[in-house]
DNA sequence: TTAGTATATGTAGGA
DNA sequence: CATATACTAA
C-alpha cells in the first residue's frame, strides 16, 4: 500500500484494486504525499471522481489529513462538475454564454420527443419503432465516443447501405442528433455529455486553461468513457502525471459507454505506466470473498487476480429461495429484526442494506419493512429534485438565470396556471410571431424578450390574447433577474419567488398533498444555504483572467443539477435500513448486505448487452459485505401488474457449496455474533 | 384553445 | 401503480 502512496509522481501510476482494498485511503494518503514530500501545491493537483458522494468522502479524508486549507483548494469533483467550472469561467473560448444551464435528461427528453413527431409518419410506413430513449442514448453514447451529428450523418453516406431498418434508424438518428444540439446551442444550454464534449475542447484547444495542472488522480477508472478518457488526457497535457485506481471486475458502467480498453490505452499514451495491484482485502469476511469469487471467476473472458483477507472466515452466506415475492420481502423483514435482537443491539438499522437490480423492486420489500416497523430509506437518484415543486421552482430560477432556456420557459410559464396551453407557450418559446418577425430575428430572440414585447406593448399579442395573462408573469420575473443580478443568495431569491407569485397557494389549490410538497420547498431553502456555503469556501486561487463572472444563483443551479446527494434530505441522524440499487451501491460497505431477486431476466437483466457485465454487478453488490450476506429468490413475482414465474439466476450456480440454504441452525447464529464482533466497521462502535 | 377527467400502457442502471 | 394519451366540456 505504501508503495502507491509513495510513488515518484513523475512515473505515471496504475493501482489495481479489488474490492474494499482501501483504494480511497490510498489515493487520499496519494495527494497528501504529493503534498508533503514533493511540494506540489494543491491548487496543481486534479482529483477527479465519479460520483459527488466519493468526491465529499475523499474531502473528507484530506481535511483530516491536511487541513481545510489545503484541502479545499484542490480541484476535486466528477469529471461533469470539473468542467461545468471551467466552462463557467471560460465560456467564450468554446463558444457558450457564461450562463449556459445544464439540461437534464428529463428535458432532453422532451425535446427529443418533440423532433422525433416529424418522423413519425415516415417511420409508421416502414412500420419502424423508435422510442425518445432510444434516440437519446444513441446520440448519448456518440457524444461518449466524442463523435459529432456530422460525423455521423457522414458516416450513414458514406456506407453502402441500401435501404435496411438499421440504417434508417441510423439516418433519422443523425438527423435528429443535429437538430438537437441546434436546440441545446439556441438554448445556450449544455446536456450532461456535452459538458464532457466541450471540457475537451476547452482544455485541448487552450493549453493556458490546463497550465495550473501538475498531477490529475482519476478514481474508478473502469468506469471512464472515450471522452473521460480524452479530458484526462488533455488536462495532463502538461506534466504527463497521472494517478488512476481501478478494478476491471467492478466496471458495471459499459450501458454508459465506459472503456475499460481505457486502461490499455493508458499504457500506450503513458508508455512508462507502471501497474501496483492492491489484492488485500479489509472489508469482508473470507467466506463472503469466496462466494463473491466463485461469482466473479465464472466470466472465463477476466484476467484472473486474487483476493486475501485478514478477517475470519466468518458466517456461510445464505441462499434461500421463496415462493413469492411478498414471502421473500417478509423473510428479509423478519430476519433483519430478529438479527438486531438476537446480537443485542450490536447491529443497528443503518448497518443494514437491500440491493436491488433496479428500483421498481422495492416496493414489496418496502411495503414489508414498514409492516414490521423498520425505519428506513431509498438511496435513489436524482428524486428530491424530481419532485414537481422543486422542479417549478427550479425552472424560475433557470429562466430567471437564462432566459435562452426554453424547457424552463415553457414550466414557468403556466405555474400557476395562467390559461397559457401549449400552442401559446410554443409561439412565445419559438420567438416566431407570424406577423411581425422577420425570419432573421426569429431565432436570435429569447422567449423571455418576446414576452416582454408582448407585455410592453412593443409587439401585438399573439392569437389567444396573453398580453393580460402576463402581467402575473413578467413583472415578478423582471425583478427576480434584477436581484439575481445584484448577487442576492439562492436562499433569499427563493423566498423572494415564493412571495411574487404566491406558490403556497398555488400548492394548496392543486395539491391534495400541498403540506408536504411545502416542506420539499423549505427542503429546497436548506439545499440552498449549503450550496451558499460551500461555494464561498472554495476561494479562486489562480489570477488567470477568466470571461465569465458567477453569480450565486449560477453556483446554486449548478449544484442542483449535478447533484444525486440524496443525503441532502432527510439526514435527521436517525439509524435506518438502506435500500438501494447495486449501482447506487458502488464504493460504499454495510455490515449485513442482502441481495433479493437474483433471478433470470433481473440478474442478468432481459435488457443487459453484456452478460458479464451484469455478472460482475452481482459481484460488486456481494462484495459491498463485511460481515453477513444473503443472496435470494422467488418463484414468483409480480412483474408490472402480473404474476410471473421466476427461476433462479444462473450466477447463483457456482455457489455451490459456498452457500448455505434453507434455515439457519443455531450454530449459524453463535458463529454471526462472534464475526461481527470483529468486523471493523462495528468494532470501533463497541 | 385549454383544463379536466377517463382510459390505456408499461417499468434499468446515473451525471 | 404511475404516467402518458384520448376525449369532452367549457
Amino acid at each position: 500500500m505504501h508503495i502507491a502512496v509513495q510513488h515518484p509522481p513523475s512515473i505515471p501510476l496504475q493501482i489495481l484494486a479489488g474490492p474494499g482494498s482501501g483504494k480511497t485511503k490510498v489515493l487520499t494518503a496519494r495527494i497528501a504525499n504529493l503534498i508533503s514530500e514533493h511540494n506540489i501545491p494543491p491548487y496543481a493537483i486534479c482529483a477527479v471522481t465519479f460520483t459527488n458522494k466519493a468526491a465529499s468522502e475523499m474531502r473528507e479524508r484530506l481535511t483530516k489529513l491536511i487541513g481545510k486549507a489545503q484541502t479545499s483548494q484542490i480541484k476535486m469533483g466528477t469529471f461533469h462538475a470539473l468542467c461545468a467550472t471551467f466552462l463557467r469561467r471560460y465560456p467564450r473560448l468554446v463558444g457558450v454564454e457564461g450562463n449556459f444551464t445544464v439540461c437534464d435528461a428529463d428535458e432532453s427528453k422532451k425535446i427529443v420527443k418533440k423532433l422525433l413527431e416529424k418522423y413519425k409518419q415516415f417511420l409508421v410506413e416502414r412500420d419502424i419503432s423508435l422510442k425518445e430513449a432510444t434516440v437519446l442514448s444513441m446520440i448519448s453514447k456518440a457524444k461518449a465516443k466524442g463523435r459529432s451529428a456530422i460525423d455521423l450523418q457522414e458516416e450513414h453516406l458514406n456506407r453502402d447501405n441500401r435501404s435496411s431498418i438499421t440504417a434508417e434508424i441510423d439516418r433519422v438518428v443523425a438527423e435528429i442528433y443535429g437538430e438537437y444540439e441546434r436546440i441545446l446551442r439556441r438554448n445556450n444550454s449544455l446536456d450532461f455529455d456535452d459538458l464532457l464534449v466541450f471540457g475537451v475542447k476547452l482544455f485541448s484547444g487552450h493549453r493556458k486553461v490546463g497550465l495550473w495542472c501538475q498531477h490529475v488522480l482519476v478514481d474508478e477508472f473502469q468506469d471512464t468513457n472515450t471522452v473521460q478518457y480524452e479530458l484526462m488526457k488533455c488536462i495532463a497535457a502538461a506534466n504527463k502525471c497521472v494517478t488512476i485506481v481501478g478494478d476491471p471486475d467492478q466496471s458495471i458502467y459499459g450501458w454508459r459507454s465506459a472503456e475499460i480498453e481505457n486502461l490499455e490505452r493508458m499504457q500506450k499514451d503513458f508508455p512508462t505506466t507502471q501497474q501496483i495491484f492492491l489484492e488485500q482485502n479489509y472489508r469482508s469476511t473470507a467466506s463472503i470473498l469466496a462466494a463473491s469469487m466463485a461469482i466473479v471467476s465464472q466470466d472465463n473472458t477476466r484476467v484472473p487476480k486474487t483476493l486475501r483477507t485478514s478477517c475470519p472466515t466468518g458466517p456461510t452466506p445464505v441462499l434461500q429461495s421463496f415462493p413469492y415475492d411478498n414471502n421473500e420481502a417478509a423473510f428479509i423483514a423478519a430476519e433483519i429484526k430478529r438479527l438486531v435482537a438476537v446480537t443485542g443491539g450490536m447491529l443497528g438499522w443503518g448497518d443494514f442494506v437491500i440491493l436491488l437490480r433496479f428500483n421498481a423492486l422495492s416496493r414489496s420489500i418496502e411495503s414489508a419493512l414498514q409492516k414490521e416497523g423498520i425505519p428506513n430509506r431509498v438511496l435513489a437518484g436524482h428524486k428530491f429534485f424530481d419532485r414537481l415543486e422543486v422542479k417549478d421552482i427550479l425552472a424560475y430560477l433557470q429562466f430567471v438565470d437564462n432566459p435562452h432556456f426554453a424547457p424552463a420557459f415553457s414550466r414557468a410559464i403556466n405555474v400557476p396556471g395562467r390559461s397559457i396551453g401549449e400552442k401559446a407557450s410554443e409561439t412565445l418559446e419559438s420567438g416566431y410571431i407570424p406577423d411581425l418577425l422577420s425570419a432573421a430575428q426569429r431565432l436570435q430572440i429569447s422567449p423571455f424578450e418576446v414576452v416582454q414585447r408582448i407585455y410592453d406593448g412593443k409587439t401585438p399579442d399573439i392569437k389567444p390574447p396573453v398580453k393580460r395573462k402576463l402581467a402575473s408573469f413578467l413583472p415578478p420575473l423582471r425583478e427576480l433577474r434584477k436581484l439575481a443580478q445584484s448577487g442576492m443568495q439562492p436562499p433569499d431569491l427563493i423566498r423572494r419567488f415564493l412571495d411574487l407569485i404566491d406558490y403556497k397557494s398555488h400548492l394548496m389549490k392543486t395539491q391534495p398533498d400541498w403540506e408536504s410538497r411545502w416542506d420539499n420547498v423549505q427542503e429546497l431553502i436548506n439545499y440552498a444555504s449549503e450550496v451558499e456555503i460551500t461555494a464561498s469556501s472554495q476561494q479562486r486561487d489562480y489570477d488567470d483572467v477568466s470571461d465569465g463572472e458567477d453569480t450565486p444563483l449560477r453556483l446554486f443551479l449548478q449544484a442542483s443539477m449535478l447533484s444525486t446527494d440524496t443525503e441532502t434530505q432527510g439526514d435527521d441522524g436517525k439509524e435506518k435500513v438502506t435500500i438501494a440499487t447495486c449501482h447506487a451501491a458502488k464504493g460504499l460497505e454495510w455490515p449485513v448486505v442482502m441481495i433479493p431477486a437474483v433471478e433470470k431476466g433481473t440478474f442478468p437483466s432481459s435488457r443487459a448487452e453484456d452478460i458479464h457485465e451484469e455478472r460482475r454487478l452481482l459481484y460488486v453488490a456481494c462484495t459491498r459485505a463485511q460481515g453477513l450476506l444473503y443472496l435470494s429468490y422467488s418463484t414468483a413475482r409480480m412483474v408490472s401488474g402480473e404474476v410471473k414465474r421466476k427461476e433462479p439466476s444462473d450466477f447463483l450456480l457456482p455457489l455451490h457449496g459456498q452457500v448455505r440454504c434453507g434455515l439457519q441452525p443455531n450454530a449459524f447464529w453463535r458463529h454471526v455474533h462472534f464475526t461481527l464482533r470483529t468486523c471493523s466497521a462495528i468494532r470501533h462502535r463497541i
